[in-house]
DNA sequence: GTCTATACTCTGATAGAC
DNA sequence: GTCTATCAGAGTATAGAC
């Protein structure tokens, strides 16, 4: 009656977790080259034989990061939706976009990393589905454009700055506490400066 | 005529500065643990031992780019003159930044790759020095919202945004390009982007 | 499934000839 | 100043006992 589609005993599923786990942690902060097993099983309370029982090298164990990794992460932009209100679908989008950089953020520093190396591990899926998807709502935007809906703007510079500013606060976590200080919600203060930003970018031109 | 006065000193500077920038080029891709010495190396055309004999090690080459680093990347916001005109100021700060992200994109992606690491080398100067910077032109901003000469938004993530936006088609380029196709001029576009952006931001409200 | 032991390669750094 | 040779330690991965 198990549901599962690939049967796993529980304690093999359990440490599967435990090691994607422990190696977003580690390649997230360290870059794959970086990173190595022996930090990965410390994180995941393993044996690093043990962690090599599960995945049959370190690049598997990466390679099971990134997969579906930029399917979440372009989640948020496939549900903008071209029959809805453009500049609530736009500031829906771009709340969408801050709430996963605020709740995953290792999962934004492993795009990050894996980006600034060139995208090695990656570049298909950039050029193939991402490109596809952002063209598709570039024509979305244009559209509204047209109609006078939002105000006019280069519809793909546009999600390049949604992506720019919501990663930001994740990927630059560091920085982004250092210059506040204590006693501040860097994602809160965010989500109201966003929203300021992109309702003056997009209100539609008098 | 003029006899040279210390050749070997001649030497050692273009061997030195062979070595960072090789080292510039590799750390920038792979991060501080992801570099090698070997890489570093052949990229600047030495043996190994060789560039140990001008390093005394790979921390020493680290700490020689890291130096100064910072610096360069905060002095347009320094040029940023609380006597102009608020928003040519802003724009300027903006163009120089965007100007710095085109022409050093390897220096960006080195100051990045240190911050996703929790900028365990730069903790201090960024706690510090930048956060003075930015806390001084946050003022400096505020007074501008106060007298009306810009539109009121919160200081601090304003700068925060102008970074984001603009170390972004440095440290993406590659997603950048793959998204925008060929035939494209990135930062070029960015330029207008940005400037459309921070006008419609900043413009005084009515 | 998990462990100890270990093979083998890579990497940072040093020694010493020229 | 530059090279070859080399070392010690870290790192990935495997063998085999339990």
């Amino acid at each position: 009656m198990s549901p599962t589609a690939r049967p796993r005993s529980r304690i093999q599923q359990r440490n599967r977790e435990l090691i994607l786990d422990a190696a977003l942690e580690v390649f997230s902060l360290q870059g794959f080259r970086g990173a190595t097993l022996d930090q990965i099983a410390e994180v995941a309370g393993l044996s690093k034989p043990n962690l090599l029982y599960y995945f049959p090298s370190k690049e598997e164990v990466h390679t099971a990061l990134l997969t579906g990794l930029l399917d979440t992460w372009l989640d948020p932009l496939r549900e903008m939706d071209a029959q809805g209100e453009p500049l609530a679908e736009i500031m829906g989008y771009v709340r969408r976009k801050l709430d996963l950089a605020r709740d995953f953020p290792r999962e934004s520093r492993l795009f990050a990393n894996e980006i600034l190396q060139g995208a090695p591990r990656m570049r298909e899926a950039i050029e193939g589905d991402l490109r596809r998807l952002v063209d598709e709502k570039a024509r979305v935007l244009t559209a509204w454009m047209e109609e006078g809906r939002i105000a006019r703007v280069d519809p793909v510079h546009l999600v390049f700055s949604i992506w720019a500013l919501t990663q930001h606060y994740a990927d630059f976590d560091v920085q982004v506490r250092a210059v506040l200080g204590p006693g501040h919600d860097p994602f809160a203060e965010a989500g109201g400066f966003l929203e300021t930003l992109f309702t003056r970018l997009l209100a539609p031109q008098g």
